[in-house]
DNA sequence: CTGATTTTGTTGATTACGAAAACAAAAAAT
DNA sequence: ATTTTTTGTTTTCGTAATCAACAAAATCAG
C-alpha cells in the first residue's frame, strides 16, 4: 500500500470505469468465443439488453467488431443477431529463434492472416534481427492493404524477459544480455512491442484456443532445446514480480549434479532432454513431429532407458507442481507430448506417487493442441491483450 | 468461459457495482492502514472529495467507521478529519489444535480484544470441539456486550481445506477426514464460518500486518510439526483449484527415500524436521522462541550437522520457489525462523547456487513478524474479506 | 393460413453515482 | 491582520445502466 501512497495508483472506480470495463468484457467475449449472438452476451455478461445494444454499436463504430444478420434458426422467438470480431483489427506476432525469425498478421477474430518466414545464420546480431522484423511488418501492412488497422506487436522470446519494460534480460540461445527489445522494435516500427517469454505465451494460447480452454488453473509445459512454463492461477498468468517466473523447468527435484542450460544441477531441464532422446533414437535434426513418430515406433531397450528416465524426472516434477499449484490442467507441449504418449500409464502413476491425493484427484493431464500455431495466436494476445483493456482508447 | 454460460456468473458491471467497489476499497484501506486522513483516502483512491465524503458518511452509517476530528498538526491548510475502523465490529478467530483451542474476537481495528485458550487430551472428537467453540464465542460475545457486531468466523485449519464449501479434507495430526466443519459450526453458532489452511492464514496475516506489509508478491514458510507455505501473487493469494495448493513443504527436492508426514518422500518437509532439531539440542516440549534460543546457544558440531543438513534443504526449495514465483519477499515462520538466524548466510548462499540470478538479485528474506498472532489476525482477516467485499450488505 | 406465444431489438424515461465548480472553514505563512 | 493553502460541503451536471412499453421476427397450435 506505500507504493500507492507514492504512485496514487487509481483505486476508485470513476464514472467512465464502467463502461471501459463492460465494453472489454464484450470484446474479449467476442474475441475468445467467436460469433456470438447479442443475446448470449447479455445472458454471459448480466447486463441488459439495451445495454448489449449501445455496447456493440459502440465497438462497431470502433471497427472492433460487425454485426450480421441471424444466420439460422436457433430455437423460438426473434432471432438473435450475430457479433463477431472484426478481420481487419489484427496484430503482429514475432518470434525470433537461433536461426529463423517468424512475423505474422493475426487478427482478432483469431486467424492467422499471413505469415513470413526468413531464416539467418545463428549469431545474426539483434540490431539485424529488429531492421529485418520492421522490414517484414512493413511487408505484411503493405500486402493487408490500408483498411486494416494494427493493434500492436507481440513477441515471444525465447529467454527471460522483463515485463514491465520488455528488456530481455537474458536469452541464452540467442547470446541476448539486457536487450531493450521492446523499445528497438517500437523506434523502428512506430508500433507499441510487447514482449514476454515464448513458454508463457504458448500457456496463453492454449488456454485462450486450446486444449486448456475454459479451465482457470491450469500448468503448461513445453520442451524444446529448453524447457519452459506457463502457469494461470485463478484465471490470470502468473508472471512474478518482475516476469522472470514460471520457469518451471529449472526446479531442481534430484541430487544429481548435472548441470542444466542455466547452470543450475539436478532440475527437470538437466535431465528430460530432447537432445537426448533424438540421439538414443539416433536420428539427426528432426521436428517435434518426426520425433515422435520415431519415438512411438521404436520399443528398444536403449530408447526405454532414457525416455524412462525422463518420464519419472517429469512426472516427479508434475507432482510437485501439483502439490503447489492444486491445477485443474496440466497441458504438455513440444517433445513433452511424445514422453506423454510413450508411456502415458507411468507419467501417471508417477504423478500419483508424488502428488497429494486431495490435489491430484482433480488434475487432468493433456497434450498441447496449438502446435506451431501456440507461439502465433499468443504473441499476438499480448498485443490484444492492450486492446481489449482499452477499447475505446484504440485509434489503429 | 463455458462455465460461465452455465451459471450465468455476471461478468458485467452495473450500476450499483461501482459504489460496491468504492466502499469496499475505502474501508479496506482504513482497516489495513488503521486511522487515516480523508483527504488522503482521496490521493490513495483518485476518488473526488464530495465522494469520499459520501462513501466515509456511509459506512459511518453502517458502523464500520468512525470520524474524529483532526489530532494534530499535519502541515498547511484545514486539517483533515479522521477516519479509524470501529472496534465494534469484530470477527471470531478460531484455531483447533491437536490437544487445544484458542477462540478470539479481533476488530476490524487490528486488535485482539479478547482471547480464550483451552486444552483438551489429543484425539478430542470433532463434535466435542464444535461445542467447546460455539460455547466460548457465546462467552465473548457476553463479554464484549449487545452493541458489538460480528462480522462472521475464520477457522485456521491445520491440514487441507476445500476452501469452496468449507470442508476439512484431510487434517492428519486430528484425524480429520472429510469434515463439513464450516456447516457444523454454522449451525452451531448460527454465524457465517470461514475456513482456510493454517499456513495460508498465516501468510495472508503477515502480508497485511507483518513482514510483508505492503508486497504484492510473497512466499510464506511456516515450520512446526508440519512444513506448510502461502503465496501471494500479483496481490492476490493462491489456492488452486480447490484450495488445495501451496503446499510447500511438500515439495520433492531429493532423491532421499525418507518420507514425510503425507508419506512423500525426498520433500523439504521430510527434511528439515523441528523435532530432529529439537532432539540435537536434547530438549523435551518447546515453544518456537525456547528453540530458537537454545538452537543460538549452541555450536555443537553435532547441532551444526543436523541444522545444516536443514538449512541446505531449506535453500534449495526456496531456490525453487524463486524460480517458479518470482518473489519480492521470501518470509519464513515457526521454526524456520531458528534455522535462518542460526546460519543466515549458508541459507542466503543456498539459495544463491539454486536460482536464476534474474530472480534472485530482486528476492528478499525475512523472518515472520506476527508469532502467534499471525493466526488470529489471519483468521479473522478470512471473514472481515467478506466484510470488506459487500460492507452495504452487512447488517450484523 | 391465422393467431397466440416467445424471444429479441428499440426507444424514451428514470435512477444512481461520481465529477466539477463554487463557496465556506480552518489551519499556517507573511 | 491578511494572504495562502488545503479540506469539507453543497449544488449542479453528465454519464451510463436499468426499466417499461412497444415493435419485430421467429416458432407453435389449430
Amino acid at each position: 500500500m506505500k507504493q500507492n501512497l507514492e504512485t496514487a495508483k487509481k483505486l476508485g472506480q470513476g464514472r467512465d470505469a464502467v463502461r471501459q470495463h463492460n465494453l472489454s468484457t464484450v470484446l474479449g467475449l467476442v474475441h475468445q468465443l467467436g460469433p456470438i449472438s447479442r443475446s448470449k452476451l447479455g445472458q454471459l455478461t448480466g447486463l441488459n439488453r439495451s445495454t448489449i445494444s449501445i455496447l456493440v454499436e459502440e465497438l462497431n463504430n470502433l471497427g472492433m467488431v460487425f454485426e450480421s444478420e441471424s444466420t439460422a434458426r436457433e430455437g423460438l422467438g426473434r432471432p438473435s443477431i450475430q457479433v463477431s470480431a472484426s478481420s481487419n483489427v489484427v496484430a503482429i506476432a514475432i518470434h525470433p529463434e537461433l536461426d529463423f525469425l517468424a512475423v505474422a498478421a493475426v487478427s482478432l477474430a483469431g486467424e492467422v492472416r499471413q505469415l513470413e518466414r526468413v531464416t539467418y545464420p545463428p549469431g545474426t546480431p539483434v540490431q539485424s534481427i529488429v531492421k529485418e522484423s520492421a522490414r517484414l511488418i512493413q511487408k505484411l501492412r503493405d500486402d493487408l492493404g490500408q483498411h486494416v488497422k494494427i493493434a500492436g506487436v507481440g513477441v515471444a522470446v525465447p529467454g527471460q524477459v522483463r515485463f514491465g519494460d520488455g528488456v530481455v534480460r537474458l536469452a541464452p540461445h540467442l547470446g541476448w544480455v539486457e536487450v531493450p527489445l521492446a523499445k528497438m522494435l517500437q523506434q523502428e516500427t512506430g508500433l507499441p512491442v510487447y514482449l514476454d517469454n515464448d513458454a508463457m505465451v504458448g500457456c496463453n494460447a492454449e488456454r485462450i484456443f486450446g486444449a486448456a480452454r475454459n479451465f482457470n488453473d491450469v500448468i503448461y509445459l513445453w520442451g524444446g532445446s529448453g524447457l519452459g512454463g506457463g502457469v494461470v492461477a485463478n484465471g490470470v498468468q502468473l508472471r512474478g514480480a518482475t516476469g522472470y517466473g514460471c520457469e518451471l523447468g529449472h526446479v531442481r527435484i534430484s541430487d544429481s549434479e548435472q548441470p542444466d542450460y542455466s547452470g543450475l544441477a539436478g532440475t527437470l531441464e538437466s535431465i528430460a532432454r530432447r537432445e537426448d532422446l533424438v540421439a538414443a533414437l539416433e536420428l539427426g535434426t528432426v521436428s517435434d513431429e518426426e520425433l515422435e513418430v520415431a519415438l512411438l515406433a521404436n520399443r528398444s531397450d536403449s530408447v526405454a532407458a532414457v525416455a524412462h528416465r525422463q518420464i519419472d524426472a517429469l512426472a516427479r516434477a508434475l507432482g510437485n507442481y501439483v502439490n503447489i499449484f492444486n491445477p485443474e490442467i496440466i497441458v504438455l507441449g513440444g517433445f513433452l507430448r511424445s514422453l506423454f504418449w510413450y508411456d502415458q500409464e507411468r507419467l501417471l502413476q508417477g504423478l500419483s506417487n508424488g502428488a497429494l491425493s486431495a490435489s491430484r484427484e482433480a488434475v487432468i493431464v493433456r497434450t498441447a493442441e496449438l502446435g506451431s500455431r501456440s507461439l502465433l495466436l499468443g504473441s499476438a494476445e499480448l498485443a490484444f491483450e492492450q486492446l481489449l483493456a482499452h477499447p475505446g482508447a484504440f485509434t489503429g
